[in-house]
This record gives structure tokens, sequence and C-alpha cells, in this order.
RNA sequence: GGGGAGGUUCCCGAGUGGUCAAAGGGGGCAGACUGUAAAUCUGUUGCUUCGGCUUCGAAGGUUCAAAUCCUUCUCUCCCCA
């Protein structure tokens, strides 16, 4: 995929920098890793610290010392997550901060200058994501409001300043609804961004339930266009999304786990904190190549996150990173020698995710 | 030597006659986490053959009933000399 920050490799995870950073390691450490796209928050970073600030440093790159490719959400999910403060209408959404509970609206076309002066490689269309287990009505109801939405941004986004080359990227939403799904995907795919996404999975819906969904929807898609799952960032989902033919994912989880103290291995998740490991003088995954794999042991890293050192969760989320930055190089690698089913089969039978 | 305060379940610390196996922290153990209001949150934490049993410095006593009241002992801390 070709982004005005370089070309990254797909299909790819994407690590979540919210605030302008992955949580708890250094873009060097990510950088040397091999990533070159990472996720930024348009509605964390227009609350604190402000565009005005990012602007006085020359957009997010330069504010946040990251010289690779830097892809926005545009809030939309933050429309959901954080609910009890908002309210939608058509024109926008209304919102409380959770910093300091001022009063904020978003517009479309405010999410796509505000990404601007981010100067975000790919930037995301204000949507309305929802949960499993709404009304037909309601879910039709959002997705009418997600294409009107994506519309607008997509005009915006066509008048953006000519030194702004930052892609523009759709969202299909349609909660768990098959009609509503395809009815999504016809309408983001009319508008013929740069590359669609498909949001609203992964929002507390069964693995089943997102396995199909996941399908249902994906084959509606163009195979010339990048194609990105938004929220997850599991092993086993990632591998279902390449199946699907799926190029990007994010998702907080590995870096967020690695916080809490578990990590990847070859055979499953690892919480590190439990008293098995308390002797144990194993590097987290004895096959990992990691600078964390190579000098610390699953003991020491114990005694890290038990007396609560900040070193603990920077190593595990620097493993995890590396973890699925090598995962993600083999599954390129099968797809590249046309293996991929037989990969998938041999990881999954391996790693049984608890 | 004189005066004062106090010893509670692994630790700190509430509790001053029954609603107390005993609040709340911490620690321990376990679980959760999927477009980040998350270095967060949740559960659990005397023993048990699930009928009960043992526990609040120790020993005695008062009472239908004591961690709580009385007596003695013991230990700790603070102040004065």
């Amino acid at each position: 995929m070709h982004l005005p920050h370089g070309d990254v490799e797909i299909p790819a995870f994407m690590p979540v920098g919210t605030n302008g950073t992955v949580k708890a390691v250094k873009h060097n450490s990510v950088d040397d890793m091999g990533y070159t796209l990472i996720l930024g928050n348009t509605y964390h970073l227009y609350l604190r610290p402000g565009m005005e600030v990012i602007k006085a440093a020359g957009g997010l790159h330069k504010f946040s010392g990251w010289k690779h490719n830097i892809l926005t959400d545009s809030g939309g999910f933050q429309v959901f997550s954080l609910a009890p403060f908002r309210k939608i209408r058509e024109e926008g959404v209304r919102f409380r901060s959770h910093v300091d509970g001022a009063y904020h609206e978003f517009t479309p076309e405010k999410v796509v200058e505000i990404q601007e002066t981010l100067g975000s490689d790919i930037q995301m269309v204000l949507d309305v994501c929802t949960a499993p287990g709404i009304s037909h009505k309601e879910a039709v109801k959002s997705l009418e409001i997600t294409s009107r939405w994506a519309k607008r941004a997509k005009t915006r986004w066509e008048n953006c300043r000519d030194d702004y080359q930052g892609k523009l990227f759709g969202i299909i939403q349609g909660n768990f609804y098959e009609d509503l799904r395809k009815r999504s995907a016809e309408e983001i795919l009319e508008l013929d961004t740069p590359g669609i996404a498909i949001g609203g999975l992964s929002v507390g819906e069964t693995p089943e339930m997102f396995r199909d969904f996941l399908h249902y929807t994906a084959q509606f898609l163009p195979e010339d266009k990048p194609r990105y799952v938004m929220g997850i960032g599991t092993p086993d989902y990632m591998l279902e999304a390449v199946e699907a033919g799926i190029d990007m994912f994010d998702c907080v989880y590995p870096t967020r786990i690695a916080r809490n103290g578990t990590c990847f291995t070859l055979d499953g998740n690892l919480a590190l904190k439990n008293e098995k490991f308390r002797l144990d003088q194993q590097p987290i995954e004895p096959t990992c190549t990691c600078p964390v794999c190579q000098q610390y042991s699953r003991s020491y890293l114990r005694h890290l996150f038990k007396a609560k050192e900040i070193l603990g969760p920077m190593l595990v989320t620097e493993h995890n990173l590396h973890f699925l930055h090598t995962f993600m190089a083999e599954v390129r690698q099968s797809l590249r020698e046309g293996r991929f089913l037989e990969y998938k089969k041999n990881f999954l039978d391996r790693f049984q995710k608890r």
C-alpha cells in the first residue's frame, strides 16, 4: 500500500497510538520492529493537547516524532464507547469531553478538517458504531446516518489543501443484520473512497457472529482497494480476517493486555502474573527473536509486574508488538507462497486463545 | 521511677455486649481486557466430611450471649524524671 510516509506491506497489523503514542513503547522501538503505520485518535488529540498545539508543531508526525504513516480514527468509536455523554443528530454528534466535561460537537466535515490538520496519512470518516442487540430499526437509522456522513466527509475531503495527500476511508456499518451490511457496503462503495473499512465488529458479539459477519461483509469489497477491519487484534481473528481478504487491522488488545501482564506466545496467551511462572527461567516465547525474549525470563517479568515496576508493561508491550509483526510477516510470506490456509491451520492448532 | 496509649484474621487498620468469621486498605491467588475515559477493572482470601469448628496478646471471671465488661499476667509505643 502506498502512502505519503512510505509504503506499507499488507496485510498488516497497526499498533494503536491513541494519544500520539503507542502506550509504553518509544516510537523508535515500534520503528525497529518494522511497523510503518500506526494509529492516532481524532477525538483524544482534539481534546488534548488540542489542535492549536498540533498545528503549531506542524502536524502529528512532527509533534510526536513518528516518521512513518499514521492512520487516524475519526472519533466514531468514541461516539460508541462514550455513549452516556453524547447525542447523535443529523448535523453531527454532540458529546461531553471525558477530560473536563465540556461540550463539543463533531460533524463529518469538521472531523476531516481535524485529520487534515493532524496530517493523517489515512483518515477515517465519522461513523456511528453500534453494539450487538439493537433492533433492525435502530440499526437502519445508524447505517443511514453513517452513509450520509460518509458522503459529506468525502465532499469535504476532496476540498482539502493541495499539499495534503492523506487518503480517506469509508466505514461500513449495518450492525448484525445481513441486509443492512450489504446495503451499507453498497452505499459506502458508491463513494469510491481510496480504502474501505468494516466497522462495528468486535464490539461484544460472539466469535461466531464475528466470523459470520466478517466473511459476509468482506465479500462485497473490491480487491483493488485496501480493506480494513477495525478493532481486531488477536491472532485467531486476524487469520480469519486475512482469509476474508482483509489487508489491515488495528487493536488496543495486544498493548492493553501487555500492560496488564499478559503476553502472546505460540501456545496462546500467557498471564505472567500467575504463580506458576515464579521460577520459570524461560523467555516469554522460546522461539521469539525479539530483544525482550533475548534478555529476560518469565520469572523476572513476573517480578516486575508483581512489584508494579513500569519496565514490566514496557517490555511485554514490546514483545507483543514484535510477536504480531513477526506473525504478520509469516502470514504475508505464506500468501506469497500460496500456502496461507495451511499456515493458518498449523498456527491455530497450536495457538489456543483462552 | 512516674504518667499515658495500645496489642484484632498474612500486614496496616475499623469495630467497644447480640445484626462479627469480624468494615476498609495492602498483600496473596485467580479472571477479564479486541477502531484505548484502561500501567485498568472484577472475583476471591481462617478451617470444614458444609452439620459445624476454631479465631481478635495470655489466663481466669461476669453474662443467656464477649473482639467488646472485670481481674491478673505479658508485650509494644509515647511523654516526664
